[in-house]
DNA sequence: GAGCTTTTTATCCTGTTCGTCCATTACCTC
DNA sequence: GAGGTAATGGACGAACAGGATAAAAAGCTC
């Protein structure tokens, strides 16, 4: 005979008179809980590797309650990506580059960029996730439809003084340098595992980290300060 | 009744006596059949999202020859990637840039890296779905250890050349000029799905990707032939 | 064409996986 | 504390997915 969760000490027929353990209700926190297990779970191993059973196992409740709070598998990972979106946008927002002279913000800009890719892979790995699955489920989205993007603004007022200054002469509009950094940024962490065991590298590894953030500084300072060649 | 295959036309009760359809031993055939639907699967819904079914019900063979030649799921998707990988490695092998100056040669193998990746989605998508699994598949293909891999000894060569002629005056790393190229021709075409939705951009638009190939070309040019800024 | 191996077809099996049903307990309001 | 709503737990089910079994046809060698 088990002895289940709920009973009183007075059903127990056992020889343990437990005191009842009392179920706590605490809607935010299992909903806290289970978004924390889907991340890690998702961010692991995908859309369709992330097993719903997995994530329950792993939370302090049950499956039950998954689809209590979110509905169904995809909504549950449609939550995690909201999250984890929302972080970054909110941490872009506060970025503060209009008081230092145009170089120094770019070169800021990245360093930002580079460290918050290299510190949070279930972002970039979601990310990557999300473009196998050809961005279906974010197109669901309002949450993310709705973000507040402001970096392109940031760079198109960095780039809109350094041309002033005269310090950049490149022609380059603000969404291709931000693709072009977020690119380095994002590759070195996504594709990491092909990378090193091709090229016996490690991109993890911290001389390679600072020497690359030193190399795509440099080369997006260079290439804006250069005068456009003309093909 | 159902006409089956294989029937002869007097075992055949019904009223259409058809010749025996006489079944055709197609080894290699079929293998290759098996190995080309698998690829579309594989990159078009990841090595989880595939199904097996789904690869054997596009065969003009059935699910048991995929056992038959290949042994599980897990090594058919591994002669996929071993084949994709051995794709490219192959045509990097026959580039011949020795014969340009350094920086035309610079310029023809981001040329060559930009349009490769770009037409080729599938072996990008390949590669993310093969990261998002840390490359643990992989590991495990010799064929893929084995790889000759050039491109890294013809930047070295170019870079050396440059060096000497003095266009080229920063102390740059073969690998990681090559892994800045890879990063922006990749990434373009990997997240585009995310990137197109959220800054509204379409990276696959033909002026969008002469723009960026420019870019890149201008941005690891000018990093190469300006001199260290120090930090 | 006999005998053997290779290639192919059709059917079945078992564990997994998402999702649901139903009952029970906590919490809040009056 | 009565009564209603919100939150929770556990077990069940139906479809699916990877793989296995058995047997037959094709092709090769002598």
């Amino acid at each position: 005979m088990k002895m289940e969760q709920g009973m009183t000490a007075d059903d127990a027929t056992g020889t343990t008179p437990k005191a009842k353990p009392s179920r706590k209700n605490d809607p935010e926190g299992t909903r806290q809980d289970i978004l924390e297990v889907a991340t890690e779970e998702f961010a692991s191993l995908g859309f369709s590797g992330g097993r719903v059973d997995a994530i329950a196992a792993r939370t302090r409740t049950t499956k039950r309650m998954i689809y209590y709070y979110f509905g169904g598998k995809e909504e549950l990972y449609l939550a995690v990506l909201e999250k984890v979106y929302g972080d970054i946008r909110a941490i872009e927002n506060r970025l503060n580059l209009q008081n230092l002279d145009p170089e120094a913000a770019i070169r800021a800009l990245i360093d930002f960029t580079f460290d918050y890719q290299e510190q949070h892979e279930d972002f970039i790995r979601l990310v990557s996730i999300e473009n196998i699955h050809r961005a279906e489920h974010m197109k669901k989205s309002k949450a993310i439809a709705n973000l507040n993007i402001t970096v392109i603004d940031t760079l198109a007022r960095i780039l809109e003084r350094g041309r002033a200054a005269g310090v950049f002469k490149a022609d380059i509009q603000p969404i291709d340098l931000h693709l072009m950094i977020s690119a380095f940024c994002f590759f070195r962490v996504s594709n990491r595992h092909t990378f090193n065991l091709i090229f016996h590298q490690n991109l993890a590894a911290t001389d390679t980290r600072t020497r690359h953030k030193r190399m795509i500084a440099d080369a997006i300072v260079s290439l804006l300060k250069t005068e456009a060649a003309g093909t």
